[in-house]
DNA sequence: CTGTTAGCGCCTTCAC
DNA sequence: GTGAAGGCGCTAACAG
């Protein structure tokens, strides 16, 4: 990543419309194509004379190796996929930040594909990898795709480097970056109860999800070691959309008996749900208290500011990026890895009156 | 060549450890490369016949086209860039699911730049472009890249075809796609002066910005037309960050006049003062009303839900990237594209009493 | 309508 | 340390 400088102006003898090629290149620098092409990848098997001048004609004529030719003959794309399952709910941005980051450093680009949770798409994605077109992936929806239902004419190709980010899938024996759901669930549930709670409610994200599984085994967990009864009238479904934590807002104000406390699974349900609670009358925290989970921006900003489980976003994703380029260079990876998170204390818990 | 080497593997038999080849189709199909090419491209161009044939051999095979070799022949990559300022903003990520969306239908994949105010990341993707990587880009950040200052004979070589969306570039004789900034601000401050606010405040966006050229001269505009005066000492500088937000509600409150009505140029902004208010114990709307622009998720859901402009982000998203298709395709494309906002009363403005 | 031929630009043995 | 040459897989050009 050396030239800045010369994007200037070759062009005032002729009409450079088109780009330079490694011949002409070689050509300048008087040596063969095959030492251009050394100078670029193992500048230590060139001769310091002809290195200096290929990078001079390298400069002069702006060369930029043409990266389907060099993929066609060398089999690697430097791209990488990254498959999450919703690009436009902000849980992810910061996490694609660190993505993209960590990927940009090491000289690899990044191509999203938002799954939208459309099975077309999913089957598009597929065939991409499958056609070469990344080196590997880094999966956010909780799942391998192309998994044909007989494996007829399936091409062995298909089997990138993968790393499970956030939703693991312990099916696969690839590497799982992910906070400890289980525990940060219980640890938020215990510090409800440590606060004089003893009905609260759990707003759930969408069954079958191994978040939901996880998050929902830690609410059991908390309620155990805090002696607290688990009651299944207490759990409202939800998906982890704003529109779910609104929706479940709803049905607990219409409860007669109303929770003193709500664990909701993601911020953006807290945030939906108080707005309704907000509607209905009722006072957060005074009338009840509302846990978040995930330590979005707006978690801060609330109002009131939401009492949450900070997970990190950024690091998340740099470490999923790392663990694939080592993956991607033959060096050993993590299997597993658990960053920590943490309880912020906000506005939206109180302890019970 | 490190790789599981099956040099001499018999290739038949239903599972081929090795991706299918053209030839591999061709000769199973009885027809020549060049048909089966034909019947994937253009296959109106081929008989009936030899297409059936041929479907069937690419069905029997698991034939996928490899893309580095198609683009190093036909110089299209069928992939599209998209720059933009700040991944982590919650405001872009409806933006390229409409990107997205439309490129995968018309078969363009999409690779996102972070620009993250790093000049070696725009160099870096300058480059990216340069090489050929991309067939087109959209370009969200309000400049170009890689271009020289004149106007003149420069841009024949990293000249693909571009899209200005959100932020317009004036000096681009490129498709601008966006919304009225100035008409949108204008109504949004009238709206504030019909509810008898006269001491209007306006948090900026980014100094030298175009949309907040545009959005503070349709503040001047709207206060013009409701015959207010205006004043300077009511302008709060600001970046769209909700952090912005933040620090203009400090200055805010500290005012010994303080204005009736906040007019913030960002949804993320709007939130983030009323954070700020609340915490030096005013009350919106009862002791000043806010507006915010954008009409982000959270708009909805804050407390009070803001008053807002809406911009119909997920269109922006397809306009554009329909725009840039055109462009790709060699048809004609438009020129200029402004979108029509929406003025959303919600809760967090209220008439002066 | 179909086949043959000739590269796209690069990397990478294989010789020297 | 360097050059010559073949070919990665595909499509465009040109015949037939």
């Amino acid at each position: 990543m050396d030239d800045i400088g010369q994007k200037d102006e070759p062009e005032q003898s002729g009409f450079s419309a088109r780009a330079a090629r490694i011949q002409d290149v070689a050509k300048l620098a008087d040596v063969s194509t095959a030492t251009v092409s050394r100078a670029l990848a193992t500048p230590e098997r060139v001769s310091l004379e002809a290195r200096a001048r290929v990078q001079e004609a390298i400069a002069k004529t702006g060369y930029v190796p043409n990266p389907a030719a060099r993929t066609l003959r060398s089999q690697k794309t430097y791209m990488v996929l990254v498959v999450l399952p919703d690009l436009a709910n902000t849980f992810f941005s910061k996490i694609l930040r660190g993505i993209e980051e960590t990927l940009f450093e090491a000289g690899y680009g990044m191509i999203i594909s938002d799954l939208d949770g459309s099975p077309e798409k999913e089957a598009h994605f597929a065939a991409f990898t499958a056609a070469g077109r990344v080196d590997g992936a880094i999966l956010l929806n909780g799942h391998l795709f192309g998994q044909s239902r007989d494996g007829e004419g399936s091409p062995a190709r298909l089997s990138i480097p993968l790393v499970a980010l956030c939703e693991a899938i312990p099916s696969a024996d690839i590497p799982q970056i992910e906070i400890d759901n289980r525990a940060a669930a219980s640890r938020m549930t215990q510090h409800l109860a440590a606060l004089g709670h003893k009905r609260i409610a759990y707003v759930s994200g969408p069954a079958g999800n191994i978040l939901e599984r996880e998050r929902f085994q830690g609410f059991k967990d908390g309620l155990e070691r805090a002696d607290l009864p688990y009651d299944p009238a207490l759990v409202i479904p939800g998906d982890y959309t704003i529109e779910a934590g609104v929706r479940a807002g709803q049905i607990l104000v219409a409860q007669t008996t109303r929770p003193t406390a709500v664990f909701c699974t993601s911020d953006q349900m807290a945030i939906g749900l108080m707005r309704t609670v907000f509607s209905a009358g009722l006072k957060v925290p005074d009338d009840i208290s509302v846990a978040g989970f995930d330590d979005i921006e707006f978690a801060a900003v609330a109002e009131p500011s939401l009492t949450t489980i900070h997970q990190p976003r950024r690091e998340l994703g740099q470490a999923a990026a790392s663990a694939l380029i080592d993956l991607l260079q033959g060096r050993p990876s993590p299997k597993r890895i658990r960053l920590e998170t943490d309880l912020v204390i906000r506005d939206s818990v109180v302890p019970l009156r």
